[in-house]
DNA sequence: CTCCTTGTCTATTGACATGATAGACAAATT
DNA sequence: AATTTGTCTATCATGTCAATAGACAAGGAG
């Protein structure tokens, strides 16, 4: 599991749209202004984001940023997930990817990792937008 | 939270290491054949074990490395921090190093993840060697 | 219709960590 | 003395992270 910027930069700039609800698009300076991001570097991010569908955007004055979904629906999971990658310790626990890791054939040690898989992506798969805003 | 094959190769040695027991030393050569480790590679990571105090060393024919402390008493926590570091998610919420991290104003997102910290390290303090072996 | 504002795209950069390798050196055993 | 093994210093390629720059496209305000 990684926790980089990239899921911190883009955990933020949500939870700042989810509480800036319907009133708007929201400029991404404003966003950059209130946390101290780098606008060129939240902007990669956010371009991942449009692409996942979690905002939508207009051009021009009064345009910016919005959230494309309610923000209860929107997990913590999936946001670092898109961002940082898989949420298991160690490449040979994510149920995604059984690539071979050096642990790979100690059972033991695989059981231990995927229970903190377990444990780690169930909590985050608890959590939405709305429960850290 | 890192795991990289620091962690990785050194737990598979150490665990080679508890199998064979008090049965005298065992070359490096013969851990790197067992598990694929480079050997190179490996001599630096047990040169940070050595100096932690967790292996001995023999030089010579019928040299080698051996635990130097029982395996009960080497938990996969202490292990995996003098390898990898920290094992909280992000450097917010380690317990030693409240260096600010983009999220540190946020109270929920911390709590969530001292929560999944509190969890990762009660687990890896309380497995040590002998629950893998 | 034009200007201004704002988002979009492409690319490049420096710093650092990871993973690995090579070779000279030192110590202990036979 | 010869052989075996660990120790040390150094170097390397690769990739990711974090950030920045500049040209371009689209939409709204006047």
């Amino acid at each position: 599991m990684k926790l980089t910027t990239k899921s911190e930069y883009t955990l933020l700039a949500l939870i700042h749209l989810a509480r800036h609800g319907e009133r708007g698009y929201v400029k991404i300076e404003d966003i950059c202004e209130a946390h101290s991001i780098p606008k060129k570097y939240l902007e990669i991010l956010f371009s991942v984001l449009r692409q996942g569908g979690y905002i939508n955007t207009r051009r021009g004055s009064a345009g910016g940023y919005m959230l494309a979904r309610p923000a209860a629906e929107i997990t913590l999971a999936e946001i670092i997930r898109l961002m940082d990658g898989a949420l298991a310790p160690t490449e040979s626990v994510s149920k995604y990817f059984f690539s071979d890791t050096p642990l790979a054939k100690e059972k033991k040690m695989i059981a231990v990792l995927g229970e903190i898989r377990d444990y780690i992506a169930g909590r985050l798969e608890q959590l939405t937008l709305v429960d850290v805003v």
